[in-house]
DNA sequence: TGTACATCAGTGAACGCGCGTTCACTGATGTAC
DNA sequence: TGTACATCAGTGAACGCGCGTTCACTGATGTAC
């Protein structure tokens, strides 16, 4: 390949990672195409040699950002008890970093919202993340009078509610608490033995 | 008082009606000033009249918003068996209704992910909101590991998360799954005896 | 190897559009005498 | 009661600004001979 095309392609990955970082913290509307190329060190003018619209720039951040962020969720599990696993991942994700670093962060929470009313393709790859993260929660569920995919649905909601309401509270003593409640209540349902729950709440205080 | 003055009071009360519609339907954003008078039926340049700023009028829907909210998730509970009562405002919130009615839903679900980039005020209504939820809830939740606030604020985020969600995905069968595995998840937390799980699930299919 | 031309990643200014806000104006209602 | 003036809710056009997108241009890299 030649150092042009070498050139072009390190260009279209800051321009992804500086998408992906301003999705995280600002959302779809927040992610300006200008701020954008500043992030990346160029200029607006470059953009559409990379993508066909924000709209293609924003359905590939946001896959990349969810993949990203499963990585980090499901990472080394296999060092942790079996039965502790779904907990790990519930607290990685409803944790003050995952709140606050927005270059590493959960993409989610800043789009919900906007999705319901923007380009139908988003609808389309956030539902692909949605089911993504709960495919993987599910291989770590107890048994459950529900199936273990409905469980790992209404943890991700669970998660992604969390996560969207302390990023809105930042800063007030309400967010840490949201945060704090949701790995409980997390916790509750997706440990092993439901008893153990006295155990769960010393730990996540 | 005049027939002039009781002409604009009217005037504000169908403007803030409007702006609650379109917040609930579209988000701060997409609650364009414009569009909120068109829908009252009057014209734009007549808005600053009634509101002082756009965000004035967004505060104050927010509030008005969730007041409704409140008294429809939280009425008639006495009529229904004590243990259940917790119960019946999940389903009532988590309602294929409430994902699709904009006249009386929920306004955070919209809001969630705009109010950390925007006007701080806004991120105090908001805190008021949830507050207020989650103190109606507290009063029918059993007794748990966790204080009954941390519970209801868990219970809150799974709420928004999971109303957020099914309308983000709107029109697929993953919106319909979502509110169903939060319906069943919330249930299983919220129940006065944890045991009674079977049943739950039974009922929320 | 050297020279002349082609390619193309990136620049920077401009375009059109939509938004929140302002403002001169209108006409119906209210007030003073 | 009637008349002249004041008030003020609402109109509609304009303003400034920011956004996504386009486009003529630049200059470094690549190619052909």
């Amino acid at each position: 390949m030649n150092a042009k095309a070498e050139q072009k392609e390190r260009s279209h990955e800051t321009i992804l990672q500086s998408a992906a970082r301003l999705l995280r913290e600002r959302g779809i509307a927040g992610a300006r195409v200008a701020d954008v190329m500043l992030g990346a060190g160029l200029t607006v003018g470059g953009f559409y040699a990379h993508f066909g619209s924000k709209e293609e720039l924003i359905d590939e951040a946001l896959r990349r950002t969810g993949e990203v962020m499963r990585q980090r969720l499901f990472a080394k599990l296999d060092e942790k008890p079996e039965a502790d696993r779904a907990e790990v991942v519930l607290k990685r994700y409803l944790s003050a970093a995952n709140r606050d670093e927005f270059q590493l962060g959960c993409p989610l929470p800043a789009v919900i919202g906007e999705v319901a009313t923007s380009a139908p393709q988003h609808k389309e790859v956030l539902g692909q993340q949605i089911e993504a993260i709960a495919a993987g929660l599910a291989e770590y569920l107890p048994e459950r009078p529900v199936s273990k995919r409905h469980l790992a649905l209404g943890l991700v909601a669970l998660m992604c509610g969390g996560l969207a309401l302390s990023r809105a509270l930042r800063g007030t003593a309400l967010s840490d608490d949201v945060l704090e409640a949701c790995r409980a209540l997390g916790a509750f349902a997706a440990r092993s033995d439901a008893k153990t729950h006295v155990t769960i709440n010393r730990k996540s205080q």
